[in-house]
DNA sequence: TATTCTATCGAACGTCCGTTCGAAATAGGA
DNA sequence: TCCTATTTCGAACGGACGTTCGATAGAATA
Protein backbone atom coordinates (compact mmCIF):
# COMPACT_ATOMS: atom_id res chain seq x y z
CA UNK A 1 0.00 0.00 0.00
CA UNK A 2 2.03 2.87 -1.02
CA UNK A 3 1.54 6.22 0.86
CA UNK A 4 0.30 8.82 -1.58
CA UNK A 5 1.33 12.52 -1.56
CA UNK A 6 -0.80 15.39 -1.17
CA UNK A 7 -1.66 16.26 -4.58
CA UNK A 8 -2.93 19.74 -5.63
CA UNK A 9 -1.92 21.82 -8.76
CA UNK A 10 0.91 23.99 -8.08
CA UNK A 11 -0.04 27.53 -8.88
CA UNK A 12 1.66 29.05 -11.99
CA UNK A 13 4.35 26.99 -12.97
CA UNK A 14 4.32 23.87 -14.79
CA UNK A 15 6.54 20.78 -15.78
CA UNK A 16 6.98 19.30 -19.37
CA UNK A 17 7.02 15.89 -18.95
CA UNK A 18 4.61 13.61 -16.51
CA UNK A 19 7.69 11.53 -15.55
CA UNK A 20 8.80 15.09 -14.22
CA UNK A 21 6.01 16.13 -12.26
CA UNK A 22 5.86 12.19 -10.79
CA UNK A 23 9.48 13.34 -9.73
CA UNK A 24 8.34 16.81 -7.90
CA UNK A 25 5.71 14.44 -6.05
CA UNK A 26 8.32 12.61 -5.24
CA UNK A 27 10.89 15.60 -4.40
CA UNK A 28 7.81 17.02 -2.18
CA UNK A 29 7.12 13.55 -0.21
CA UNK A 30 10.68 13.63 0.68
CA UNK A 31 11.11 17.24 1.62
CA UNK A 32 8.07 16.77 4.08
CA UNK A 33 9.43 14.11 5.75
CA UNK A 34 12.60 16.06 6.37
CA UNK A 35 11.14 19.47 7.81
CA UNK A 36 8.62 16.89 9.69
CA UNK A 37 11.58 15.37 11.66
CA UNK A 38 13.95 18.11 11.59
CA UNK A 39 12.17 21.45 11.01
CA UNK A 40 12.66 23.47 8.10
CA UNK A 41 15.88 25.77 8.74
CA UNK A 42 17.50 22.40 10.41
CA UNK A 43 16.95 20.91 6.63
CA UNK A 44 19.26 21.69 4.06
CA UNK A 45 19.34 21.28 0.36
CA UNK A 46 22.02 19.36 0.60
CA UNK A 47 20.33 16.92 2.78
CA UNK A 48 17.08 16.74 0.19
CA UNK A 49 19.33 16.36 -2.47
CA UNK A 50 21.05 12.80 -0.62
CA UNK A 51 18.02 11.88 0.90
CA UNK A 52 16.76 11.77 -3.30
CA UNK A 53 19.86 10.60 -4.55
CA UNK A 54 20.27 13.88 -7.03
CA UNK A 55 22.52 16.32 -7.50
CA UNK A 56 22.09 19.42 -5.35
CA UNK A 57 21.74 21.71 -8.64
CA UNK A 58 19.12 19.41 -9.53
CA UNK A 59 16.78 20.46 -7.18
CA UNK A 60 16.85 24.15 -8.61
CA UNK A 61 15.05 22.77 -11.83
CA UNK A 62 11.89 21.94 -9.55
CA UNK A 63 12.30 24.37 -7.05
CA UNK A 64 13.21 28.02 -7.68
CA UNK A 65 14.68 28.46 -4.00
CA UNK A 66 14.59 26.28 -0.52
CA UNK A 67 11.65 28.63 0.76
CA UNK A 68 9.54 28.16 -3.06
CA UNK A 69 9.68 24.06 -2.57
CA UNK A 70 8.26 25.15 1.22
CA UNK A 71 5.38 26.93 -0.64
CA UNK A 72 5.09 24.66 -2.65
CA UNK A 73 4.75 21.52 -0.26
CA UNK A 74 2.41 24.16 1.95
CA UNK A 75 0.18 25.04 -1.00
CA UNK A 76 -0.24 21.45 -2.13
CA UNK A 77 -0.99 20.18 1.20
CA UNK A 78 -3.50 22.62 2.20
CA UNK A 79 -5.31 23.00 -0.18
CA UNK A 80 -5.88 19.62 -0.67
CA UNK A 81 -7.01 19.30 3.05
CA UNK A 82 -9.51 22.61 2.72
CA UNK A 83 -10.57 20.76 -0.63
CA UNK A 84 -11.53 17.31 0.77
CA UNK A 85 -13.02 19.17 4.60
CA UNK A 86 -15.33 21.71 2.26
CA UNK A 87 -16.81 18.91 0.40
CA UNK A 88 -16.75 17.25 3.76
CA UNK A 89 -19.02 19.77 5.31
CA UNK A 90 -20.56 20.36 2.57
CA UNK A 91 -22.82 17.25 2.87
CA UNK A 92 -26.10 16.74 4.72
CA UNK A 93 -26.62 16.17 8.40
CA UNK A 94 -27.30 17.53 11.55
CA UNK A 95 -24.66 20.35 12.99
CA UNK A 96 -23.41 17.36 15.31
CA UNK A 97 -22.89 15.02 12.54
CA UNK A 98 -21.29 17.62 10.13
CA UNK A 99 -18.83 18.69 12.75
CA UNK A 100 -17.93 14.82 13.85
CA UNK A 101 -17.11 14.92 10.20
CA UNK A 102 -15.29 17.40 10.42
CA UNK A 103 -12.82 16.17 13.21
CA UNK A 104 -12.71 12.43 12.01
CA UNK A 105 -11.77 14.08 8.13
CA UNK A 106 -8.95 16.01 9.65
CA UNK A 107 -7.30 13.04 11.72
CA UNK A 108 -7.77 10.93 8.62
CA UNK A 109 -5.77 13.60 6.63
CA UNK A 110 -3.32 13.38 9.52
CA UNK A 111 -3.16 9.45 9.38
CA UNK A 112 -3.11 9.72 5.95
CA UNK A 113 0.01 12.81 5.20
CA UNK A 114 1.14 13.58 9.05
CA UNK A 115 5.06 14.76 7.33
CA UNK A 116 3.12 17.08 5.02
CA UNK A 117 0.66 18.33 7.58
CA UNK A 118 3.78 18.52 10.12
CA UNK A 119 5.25 21.16 7.58
CA UNK A 120 1.97 22.99 6.94
CA UNK A 121 1.22 23.22 10.71
CA UNK A 122 4.22 23.95 12.49
CA UNK A 123 5.94 25.90 9.92
CA UNK A 124 3.85 28.43 8.23
CA UNK A 125 5.78 31.37 9.91
CA UNK A 126 9.14 29.87 8.15
CA UNK A 127 7.79 31.83 4.86
CA UNK A 128 7.55 35.39 4.38
CA UNK A 129 5.88 37.72 1.87
CA UNK A 130 3.38 36.78 -0.59
CA UNK A 131 3.67 33.13 0.12
CA UNK A 132 2.98 33.43 3.29
CA UNK A 133 0.12 35.49 2.40
CA UNK A 134 -1.17 33.00 -0.21
CA UNK A 135 -0.95 29.60 2.79
CA UNK A 136 -2.20 32.08 5.07
CA UNK A 137 -5.46 32.96 3.61
CA UNK A 138 -5.77 28.89 2.69
CA UNK A 139 -5.56 28.23 6.64
CA UNK A 140 -8.31 31.22 7.07
CA UNK A 141 -10.22 29.39 5.00
CA UNK A 142 -10.40 26.48 7.00
CA UNK A 143 -10.83 28.08 10.19
CA UNK A 144 -13.87 29.73 9.05
CA UNK A 145 -15.29 26.93 7.79
CA UNK A 146 -14.91 24.80 10.97
CA UNK A 147 -16.39 27.69 12.77
CA UNK A 148 -19.28 27.77 10.47
CA UNK A 149 -19.76 24.08 11.73
CA UNK A 150 -18.95 24.82 15.20
CA UNK A 151 -21.46 28.01 15.40
CA UNK A 152 -24.18 25.11 14.08
CA UNK A 153 -23.74 23.31 16.74
CA UNK A 154 -23.51 25.96 19.49
CA UNK A 155 -26.35 27.84 18.15
CA UNK A 156 -28.56 25.18 15.70
CA UNK A 157 -28.68 24.84 11.85
CA UNK A 158 -31.34 28.11 12.48
CA UNK A 159 -28.08 30.03 12.74
CA UNK A 160 -26.59 29.53 9.64
CA UNK A 161 -23.44 29.09 10.84
CA UNK A 162 -23.24 32.89 12.29
CA UNK A 163 -19.65 33.28 14.11
CA UNK A 164 -19.83 33.99 17.52
CA UNK A 165 -17.00 34.84 20.06
CA UNK A 166 -18.07 31.59 21.83
CA UNK A 167 -17.94 29.46 18.14
CA UNK A 168 -14.63 31.25 17.26
CA UNK A 169 -12.87 30.57 20.76
CA UNK A 170 -14.12 27.17 20.84
CA UNK A 171 -12.62 26.50 17.32
CA UNK A 172 -9.25 27.79 18.30
CA UNK A 173 -9.46 25.25 21.25
CA UNK A 174 -10.46 22.57 19.00
CA UNK A 175 -8.00 23.09 16.56
CA UNK A 176 -5.47 23.34 19.15
CA UNK A 177 -6.16 19.75 20.23
CA UNK A 178 -5.94 18.54 16.61
CA UNK A 179 -2.86 19.60 15.83
CA UNK A 180 -1.11 19.25 19.10
CA UNK A 181 -1.53 15.33 17.82
CA UNK A 182 1.45 15.89 16.36
CA UNK A 183 3.20 15.89 19.84
CA UNK A 184 2.11 12.46 20.92
CA UNK A 185 0.09 9.91 18.67
CA UNK A 186 0.86 6.74 18.32
CA UNK A 187 -1.10 4.54 16.45
CA UNK A 188 -0.16 1.35 18.56
CA UNK A 189 -0.14 2.99 22.53
CA UNK A 190 -3.47 5.38 21.63
CA UNK A 191 -5.88 3.69 18.83
CA UNK A 192 -7.07 5.17 15.74
CA UNK A 193 -7.83 8.19 14.62
CA UNK A 194 -10.81 7.51 14.37
CA UNK A 195 -11.39 6.57 18.04
CA UNK A 196 -9.14 9.84 18.82
CA UNK A 197 -11.34 12.14 17.26
CA UNK A 198 -14.54 10.39 18.86
CA UNK A 199 -12.98 11.07 22.04
CA UNK A 200 -12.41 14.49 21.37
CA UNK A 201 -15.76 15.11 20.58
CA UNK A 202 -16.94 13.27 23.25
CA UNK A 203 -15.12 16.03 25.40
CA UNK A 204 -16.35 18.85 24.03
CA UNK A 205 -20.24 18.48 22.82
CA UNK A 206 -21.96 18.94 25.82
CA UNK A 207 -19.73 21.85 26.62
CA UNK A 208 -20.65 23.63 23.25
CA UNK A 209 -24.29 22.77 23.59
CA UNK A 210 -24.60 24.09 26.73
CA UNK A 211 -27.04 26.31 27.34
CA UNK A 212 -27.92 25.86 23.27
CA UNK A 213 -31.63 27.64 22.08
CA UNK A 214 -33.83 25.34 20.17
CA UNK A 215 -34.24 25.45 16.76
CA UNK B 1 6.79 47.47 35.39
CA UNK B 2 9.89 45.40 34.45
CA UNK B 3 8.92 42.36 32.84
CA UNK B 4 10.75 39.26 35.72
CA UNK B 5 12.02 36.39 34.17
CA UNK B 6 11.36 32.95 35.40
CA UNK B 7 13.73 32.12 37.89
CA UNK B 8 15.37 28.91 39.09
CA UNK B 9 18.68 27.84 39.89
CA UNK B 10 20.74 26.50 36.77
CA UNK B 11 21.95 23.01 37.35
CA UNK B 12 25.87 22.47 37.96
CA UNK B 13 26.62 25.51 36.88
CA UNK B 14 27.80 28.75 39.14
CA UNK B 15 28.72 32.13 38.84
CA UNK B 16 30.72 34.16 40.78
CA UNK B 17 29.43 37.77 41.12
CA UNK B 18 25.59 38.49 41.63
CA UNK B 19 26.14 41.41 38.93
CA UNK B 20 26.94 38.15 36.66
CA UNK B 21 24.04 36.59 37.72
CA UNK B 22 21.81 39.41 36.68
CA UNK B 23 23.38 39.72 33.18
CA UNK B 24 22.58 35.88 32.93
CA UNK B 25 18.84 36.24 33.81
CA UNK B 26 19.16 39.38 31.04
CA UNK B 27 20.76 36.68 28.14
CA UNK B 28 18.38 34.23 28.78
CA UNK B 29 15.21 36.51 28.63
CA UNK B 30 16.61 38.15 24.97
CA UNK B 31 17.55 34.59 24.22
CA UNK B 32 13.84 33.49 25.03
CA UNK B 33 12.92 36.12 22.84
CA UNK B 34 14.34 35.72 19.47
CA UNK B 35 13.91 31.90 19.69
CA UNK B 36 10.44 32.56 19.96
CA UNK B 37 9.98 35.26 17.66
CA UNK B 38 12.64 32.98 14.93
CA UNK B 39 12.96 29.65 16.16
CA UNK B 40 16.36 28.31 17.95
CA UNK B 41 17.69 26.90 14.56
CA UNK B 42 17.47 29.86 12.66
CA UNK B 43 18.67 32.14 16.36
CA UNK B 44 22.31 32.50 15.98
CA UNK B 45 24.77 33.47 18.62
CA UNK B 46 25.61 36.36 16.83
CA UNK B 47 22.00 37.99 17.00
CA UNK B 48 21.94 37.15 20.63
CA UNK B 49 25.46 39.10 21.15
CA UNK B 50 24.08 42.18 19.11
CA UNK B 51 21.03 42.06 20.80
CA UNK B 52 22.74 41.82 24.30
CA UNK B 53 25.42 44.53 22.89
CA UNK B 54 28.02 42.68 23.80
CA UNK B 55 30.59 40.16 22.07
CA UNK B 56 30.51 36.65 20.36
CA UNK B 57 33.06 35.27 22.16
CA UNK B 58 31.88 36.86 25.98
CA UNK B 59 28.02 34.44 25.25
CA UNK B 60 30.94 31.44 25.93
CA UNK B 61 31.43 32.70 29.16
CA UNK B 62 27.95 32.24 29.81
CA UNK B 63 26.82 28.99 28.32
CA UNK B 64 29.18 26.60 26.91
CA UNK B 65 27.35 26.03 23.74
CA UNK B 66 24.32 27.13 21.91
CA UNK B 67 22.98 23.96 23.38
CA UNK B 68 23.09 24.77 26.72
CA UNK B 69 21.95 27.87 26.21
CA UNK B 70 18.53 26.21 25.11
CA UNK B 71 18.92 23.85 27.63
CA UNK B 72 18.88 26.21 30.49
CA UNK B 73 16.30 28.01 29.15
CA UNK B 74 14.31 25.11 29.37
CA UNK B 75 15.63 23.47 32.30
CA UNK B 76 14.48 27.02 34.25
CA UNK B 77 11.74 27.66 32.83
CA UNK B 78 9.88 24.59 33.03
CA UNK B 79 11.12 24.26 36.39
CA UNK B 80 9.58 27.25 37.59
CA UNK B 81 6.40 26.07 35.63
CA UNK B 82 6.42 22.77 37.82
CA UNK B 83 6.84 24.20 41.25
CA UNK B 84 4.29 26.56 40.69
CA UNK B 85 2.12 24.42 39.28
CA UNK B 86 2.82 21.58 41.75
CA UNK B 87 1.88 24.19 44.33
CA UNK B 88 -1.39 25.61 42.71
CA UNK B 89 -2.72 21.58 42.54
CA UNK B 90 -1.51 20.79 46.42
CA UNK B 91 -3.54 23.67 47.69
CA UNK B 92 -7.22 22.02 48.89
CA UNK B 93 -10.65 22.05 46.87
CA UNK B 94 -12.52 20.21 45.05
CA UNK B 95 -11.17 18.52 41.97
CA UNK B 96 -12.84 21.22 39.65
CA UNK B 97 -11.66 23.66 41.95
CA UNK B 98 -7.67 22.67 41.58
CA UNK B 99 -8.75 21.51 37.63
CA UNK B 100 -9.64 25.44 37.70
CA UNK B 101 -6.46 26.71 39.48
CA UNK B 102 -4.36 24.32 37.49
CA UNK B 103 -5.58 25.68 33.53
CA UNK B 104 -5.52 29.54 35.47
CA UNK B 105 -2.01 28.53 36.46
CA UNK B 106 -0.87 27.92 33.39
CA UNK B 107 -2.40 30.67 31.33
CA UNK B 108 -1.07 33.06 33.75
CA UNK B 109 2.20 31.86 33.56
CA UNK B 110 1.94 31.68 29.77
CA UNK B 111 1.17 35.33 29.84
CA UNK B 112 4.07 36.48 32.18
CA UNK B 113 6.67 34.77 30.13
CA UNK B 114 5.43 33.65 27.02
CA UNK B 115 8.62 33.99 25.32
CA UNK B 116 10.68 31.58 27.50
CA UNK B 117 7.32 28.77 27.67
CA UNK B 118 7.37 28.84 24.26
CA UNK B 119 10.30 28.09 23.53
CA UNK B 120 9.99 25.26 26.36
CA UNK B 121 7.01 23.91 24.50
CA UNK B 122 8.32 23.88 20.83
CA UNK B 123 11.47 23.53 20.89
CA UNK B 124 12.10 20.70 22.92
CA UNK B 125 13.11 18.18 19.74
CA UNK B 126 16.30 20.55 19.54
CA UNK B 127 17.98 19.24 22.73
CA UNK B 128 19.38 16.21 22.32
CA UNK B 129 20.69 13.28 24.99
CA UNK B 130 20.98 14.08 28.18
CA UNK B 131 19.66 17.39 28.12
CA UNK B 132 16.61 16.66 26.60
CA UNK B 133 16.19 13.57 28.94
CA UNK B 134 16.28 16.08 31.77
CA UNK B 135 13.82 18.35 30.17
CA UNK B 136 11.61 15.73 29.20
CA UNK B 137 11.52 14.31 32.43
CA UNK B 138 10.11 17.79 34.02
CA UNK B 139 7.30 17.76 31.40
CA UNK B 140 6.37 14.07 32.04
CA UNK B 141 5.46 15.09 35.84
CA UNK B 142 3.77 18.30 34.47
CA UNK B 143 1.72 16.07 32.19
CA UNK B 144 1.61 13.54 35.34
CA UNK B 145 0.17 15.98 37.61
CA UNK B 146 -2.69 17.30 35.46
CA UNK B 147 -3.70 13.58 34.72
CA UNK B 148 -4.20 13.38 37.92
CA UNK B 149 -6.11 15.92 38.66
CA UNK B 150 -8.21 15.66 35.69
CA UNK B 151 -8.78 11.81 36.55
CA UNK B 152 -10.37 13.14 39.98
CA UNK B 153 -12.47 15.49 37.73
CA UNK B 154 -13.93 11.97 35.59
CA UNK B 155 -13.94 9.85 38.56
CA UNK B 156 -14.07 12.25 42.11
CA UNK B 157 -11.96 12.37 44.78
CA UNK B 158 -12.00 8.98 45.66
CA UNK B 159 -10.04 7.92 42.20
CA UNK B 160 -7.18 9.48 43.49
CA UNK B 161 -5.45 10.86 40.52
CA UNK B 162 -5.36 7.45 39.49
CA UNK B 163 -4.41 7.41 35.42
CA UNK B 164 -7.06 6.18 32.71
CA UNK B 165 -6.88 5.50 29.06
CA UNK B 166 -9.31 8.83 29.03
CA UNK B 167 -8.44 10.77 31.70
CA UNK B 168 -4.66 10.63 29.63
CA UNK B 169 -6.48 11.62 26.40
CA UNK B 170 -8.34 14.36 27.85
CA UNK B 171 -5.09 15.79 29.13
CA UNK B 172 -2.99 15.57 26.02
CA UNK B 173 -6.23 16.96 24.74
CA UNK B 174 -6.41 20.02 27.19
CA UNK B 175 -2.65 20.32 26.57
CA UNK B 176 -3.39 20.84 23.19
CA UNK B 177 -5.89 24.13 23.63
CA UNK B 178 -3.25 25.22 26.36
CA UNK B 179 -0.18 25.14 24.16
CA UNK B 180 -2.18 26.18 20.80
CA UNK B 181 -2.37 29.63 22.38
CA UNK B 182 0.79 30.75 21.23
CA UNK B 183 -0.26 30.73 17.74
CA UNK B 184 -3.70 33.15 18.32
CA UNK B 185 -3.91 34.71 21.37
CA UNK B 186 -3.71 38.64 21.58
CA UNK B 187 -4.96 40.34 24.66
CA UNK B 188 -6.81 42.88 22.83
CA UNK B 189 -9.06 40.84 20.66
CA UNK B 190 -9.38 37.37 22.82
CA UNK B 191 -9.76 38.97 26.73
CA UNK B 192 -7.50 37.95 29.38
CA UNK B 193 -6.21 34.73 30.03
CA UNK B 194 -8.20 34.28 32.61
CA UNK B 195 -11.75 34.58 30.67
CA UNK B 196 -9.92 31.98 28.05
CA UNK B 197 -9.37 29.84 30.71
CA UNK B 198 -12.76 29.94 31.74
CA UNK B 199 -13.99 29.63 28.49
CA UNK B 200 -11.77 26.16 28.10
CA UNK B 201 -12.90 24.68 31.39
CA UNK B 202 -16.63 25.58 30.16
CA UNK B 203 -15.87 23.74 27.24
CA UNK B 204 -14.72 20.65 28.87
CA UNK B 205 -15.80 19.94 31.89
CA UNK B 206 -19.10 18.55 31.18
CA UNK B 207 -17.48 15.96 28.71
CA UNK B 208 -15.21 15.79 32.02
CA UNK B 209 -18.01 14.42 33.93
CA UNK B 210 -20.56 12.70 31.96
CA UNK B 211 -20.94 9.27 33.14
CA UNK B 212 -18.96 10.45 36.00
CA UNK B 213 -19.96 7.79 39.39
CA UNK B 214 -20.74 9.12 42.91
CA UNK B 215 -18.44 9.39 45.12
C1' DT C 1 49.64 48.01 46.23
C1' DA C 2 50.35 43.26 44.63
C1' DT C 3 47.92 39.12 43.51
C1' DT C 4 44.31 36.24 41.95
C1' DC C 5 40.17 35.11 39.97
C1' DT C 6 36.38 36.84 36.96
C1' DA C 7 34.59 38.76 32.90
C1' DT C 8 35.08 40.55 28.21
C1' DC C 9 36.86 40.89 23.75
C1' DG C 10 38.95 40.88 18.59
C1' DA C 11 40.32 37.82 15.41
C1' DA C 12 40.41 33.73 13.35
C1' DC C 13 39.34 28.56 12.11
C1' DG C 14 36.94 25.13 9.69
C1' DT C 15 32.45 23.88 8.16
C1' DC C 16 28.12 24.17 6.15
C1' DC C 17 24.74 26.95 3.91
C1' DG C 18 21.70 28.60 -0.37
C1' DT C 19 22.46 29.65 -4.82
C1' DT C 20 24.54 30.10 -9.59
C1' DC C 21 26.69 28.81 -13.96
C1' DG C 22 27.92 26.51 -17.97
C1' DA C 23 28.28 22.16 -19.72
C1' DA C 24 26.71 17.44 -20.40
C1' DA C 25 23.10 14.10 -20.96
C1' DT C 26 18.45 12.84 -22.14
C1' DA C 27 13.95 12.60 -24.26
C1' DG C 28 10.13 13.77 -27.69
C1' DG C 29 8.70 15.62 -32.08
C1' DA C 30 10.07 16.51 -37.00
C1' DT D 1 17.99 10.68 -37.82
C1' DC D 2 18.53 15.50 -36.52
C1' DC D 3 16.86 19.26 -33.72
C1' DT D 4 15.25 21.40 -29.84
C1' DA D 5 13.71 21.78 -25.26
C1' DT D 6 14.05 19.54 -20.97
C1' DT D 7 16.49 17.59 -17.22
C1' DT D 8 20.80 16.59 -14.68
C1' DC D 9 25.19 17.65 -12.87
C1' DG D 10 30.20 19.08 -10.96
C1' DA D 11 32.28 22.87 -9.34
C1' DA D 12 32.49 26.94 -7.35
C1' DC D 13 31.06 31.59 -4.91
C1' DG D 14 30.25 34.47 -1.04
C1' DG D 15 28.50 34.49 3.30
C1' DA D 16 26.93 32.94 7.85
C1' DC D 17 27.48 29.65 11.27
C1' DG D 18 29.30 27.65 16.11
C1' DT D 19 33.31 27.59 18.43
C1' DT D 20 38.17 28.52 20.09
C1' DC D 21 42.22 31.05 21.66
C1' DG D 22 45.16 34.28 23.71
C1' DA D 23 45.13 38.67 25.41
C1' DT D 24 43.06 42.40 28.05
C1' DA D 25 40.31 44.71 31.43
C1' DG D 26 37.99 44.67 35.84
C1' DA D 27 36.77 43.42 40.61
C1' DA D 28 37.84 41.22 45.02
C1' DT D 29 41.16 39.80 48.49
C1' DA D 30 45.30 40.49 51.07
Amino acid sequence: MPKTSAVMPAPGRRLARASTQKKLDELLMKAASLVARKGFEATSMRDLAKAIDASLAGLYHYFSSKEDLLFQLQYRTFGSLLEQQQAVAAEPGTPEERFARLITGHLQFYARHRNELKACTFELESLTGKPYETVEAIRRRYYRLMTSVVADVIGGPSSNGKETRKSRHATLFIFGMLNWIFMWYEPSRHGTVEQIGQEMRELVLDGLRRGKRSG
